[in-house]
This record gives C-alpha cells, structure tokens and sequence, in this order.
DNA sequence: GAAAGTGCTTTCCTAAAGGATAGTACTATC
DNA sequence: GATAGTACTATCCTTTAGGAAAGCACTTTC
C-alpha cells in the first residue's frame, strides 16, 4: 500500500488546524499541570476551605495547593475570601468564568473514566 | 460576614465531587503536558506525516515529538503506519479510541480561545 | 501551660519535562 | 560527489513541577 498523497483540500485544513491548535495550546496553558483542573471541579462543587479541598484532592502538599489556588485567582477562575478569625478561615468559591470549564472538566472526567476501563481494565 | 456553615447535604456532594476528582484525575494523566492534545487534534484533521505533525505544532522539537508520539501509540490514541521508502515515510491517523477526545478538545479549544479574549484581551 | 486548630510559607531536594544541537540511514538528483 | 530529503536518535543541559518536612501566627480548650 502507497502513502496517501496531498489533496488541494489540505491545504484549507491545514490552516484551520493550526489556529485550532493555537486555541488548545491557550487553554492548556492556564490549566497545566496534575492540579489545575481538579480543583476548580473541586471548588465547583461548591465553596471550600484549604483543607476541604486539600482532602478531596487527595494527595497535594499544602505547599503546591497553595500555589495552584492563587494562580486559579489571577487566572479568575475561583475567588478568595477571607474572614478575620483564628484560626484562619479562608474560603474559595468557583467564579462565573471558573464556571465556563464545567464542560470541558465534565467531557475529561467522562473520559477519563472510559479511558481507565479501555486501557487499565478496572 | 460570616463564614458558611457545614450542611448535611455537604456529606453526599462531598463523596460525588471525590470520584469526579478520580476520573479527571486519571484522564489527565495520559494526557500530560503541553503537547500531547494538540497533537491529537491535529492528527484529528487527517493522517499526518512527521514533519507536518512538526510544523503545525510550531515549536516542539523532533525529540520531544518522537517520544509524544510513541506514548500516544501506546495508549492507543493514534496509529502509526511505516512505508518502506527513501527517503522514510510514516504516517500517523487517529483512532477511534482517539477520536473520543473529540468532544473534550473541542471543549478545550473554544474555552481557550473565549479566555484569551477575557483574561489577555486579543 | 500544653496542645490543637487553620492556612499558609520556607527550605531543601528529586525527577521529569522539555529545548538546542548534531548526527545517521540510504537514495535520488544535479 | 555534493546536496537534499525524512524520521528519527543521541547527548547535553536548563527549567519547572512537585514532593517532604518543618515552622509560624494567635486563640481557644483542656
């Protein structure tokens, strides 16, 4: 069997690919990483405290949680706050456009879920 | 304002939140990094060779694509298929297995680009 | 007055991701 | 006989992710 050739029509394709990509890699950016993703789902289930979230994660050190929480705020993806107590309590809350993920984290958990049948069997 | 309290109905989300948590879990794992969607993607656009694969990509390297491809085949989202030739050709097609992320890229995709918008602002 | 509780921060360290650069295999073409 | 073409591989190196462990702030409870 020969290679398959070049079509004209790839070329159309080709350009669409590459700003898609482009799309793909934007998101990817903010999003990287083991913990992103799950904590915003985390969160969006509802408003948690550090270490609601911490335990749901199951097994993120405080350090890297820390860390995750506030880039997810500068990104506007989940908000903080704050009450004057001690000890501290600190509360974190999807946002609006944490919220426009739910798709995106809904369609990778199903897959996810399918993925590990597929290929891990159980 | 105060602090919200702990409902009882907490309990039940907090367990469906966990598995949640699970299943996006393991779906990030096989799909880590920066490169490995949009590979996916653009394989998805039709049956690439190598070097197209390389440019639409634009900036990874021949060595980290090498070794993005060979995970991706072993997890059985893309094929790869060698024509004996000379210069070398191969060429890699998604999977139906693949073709599954579909929706979860797509997701991604338009998400990135609605954030690019928002938080970058072009 | 010791201990617990919460949300961090700090220091130290390892492993993995990823980039730069060059090289190889073999044929075809000029 | 130099050069191009393709899909890699090999080496070396830097950067980042992420984990382990401990410390701190200050109040309340025992």
């Amino acid at each position: 069997m020969a290679p398959a050739t070049k079509a004209k029509t790839e070329i159309h394709t080709a350009e669409s690919c590459i700003a898609s990509v482009r799309a793909v890699k934007d998101a990817l950016e903010v999003l990287s990483g083991r913990w992103k993703l799950p904590i915003i789902l985390s969160v969006s289930f509802g408003t948690k405290r550090f270490k609601q979230i911490s335990k749901e994660l199951n097994g993120i050190t405080d350090k890297v949680l820390s860390k995750e929480l506030k880039e997810l705020e500068a990104n506007q993806l989940i908000s903080r706050t704050v009450y004057d107590a001690f000890p501290p309590v600190v509360e974190y809350a999807i946002t609006d456009h944490g919220k426009s993920l739910n798709k995106v984290i809904a369609e990778l958990g199903t897959w996810g879920a399918a993925h590990r049948k597929k290929i891990i069997g159980r």
